[in-house]
DNA sequence: CTTGACCTTACCATGATTGGAAGGATTACA
DNA sequence: TGTAATCCTTCCAATCATGGTAAGGTCAAG
């Protein structure tokens, strides 16, 4: 198969195959004569796996983790629990940071007029020099949750 | 004030400044002879601004529109409001997005034994060639919620 | 043998932020 | 006054996963 039918039967585009292959997540492939890769249906399955941990928000590097303890016969399931419950931790912190944003802005929009007059508690609040604390204000990566830059 | 003493008093890093000042969300100020960025106690407060809008997680270029309508006095607060409801939109569907993979990990996390064994049904999901489908796959960008890449 | 669909590599862009290097300015202190 | 420490400046790179584009080679069907 090539790289086209690949992604098409995998999920993941033929970019992201070259790139995961670029940093190691997947091996080196073979090519045909002229350079072409070549991959297996076992390479789909891989592919789809890879898909599938990145749909749950798994980031590239725990992936790699994920991916060797699936190839290996002899892992502790503790191993992969540890891995699956690290990463609902990340984003139980991230949802709860989300939340607090969303319902102090619900709070503020909720004593917003809405028309076409300029008072707005919202600019004021953002305006508020005396130190009350916004909530939700984010402390560590997060990057790579949604897919990517869409635009 | 310098670059430095700005950055203190209003939260935002000299790196952030000279960088908002480069895209234009805030105008180029005036400099010492010497080149240095010199800075009034009115650029503290709009800093400020800047700071708490992202602190509630609205991009750049929201915060923008934000900052103009702040300093319009003949601002209608609809125009305000529409941008926070906006926000909070995209923040509860990511929200929606993150509780669904977090439900979905929690869910498999609780039927693997996480011991020494190697059965584990996280690994048989991710693994898994049928098509049931995984939630939660994330479909728009979302990228700037966190503070940037940490590290 | 041409056309079109595919493949290749190599860059560039995204978004907000941090990091560092190399060098000039200012301040504090002996 | 000298000098060291601490600031400031600009420029470049990296993050993370992904998409885009361009320039060129390959392959299959007509």
């Amino acid at each position: 198969m090539n790289i086209g039918q690949v992604a098409a039967a995998s999920g993941v585009s033929a970019k992201m195959i070259r790139y995961y292959e670029s940093i190691g997540l997947i091996p080196k492939t073979a090519r045909t004569e002229s350079g072409y890769r070549v991959y297996s249906d076992h390479d789909v399955h891989t592919l789809r796996f890879i898909r599938r941990s990145r749909d749950l928000g798994f980031s590239v590097e725990q992936i790699a983790d994920l991916v060797s303890l699936w190839q290996d016969r002899d892992r502790a399931s503790k191993d992969v629990k540890a891995i699956a419950l690290d990463h609902v931790g990340v984003l139980e912190r991230k949802i709860r940071e989300l939340q607090e944003m969303a319902s102090t802005l619900k709070h503020l929009a909720a004593h917003c007029h809405g028309d076409a007059r300029p008072h707005c508690p919202i600019i004021e609040e953002l305006a508020n020099d005396g130190a009350a604390p916004l909530p939700g204000k984010p402390d560590a990566k997060f990057g790579a949750l949604g897919k990517g830059p869409g635009r």
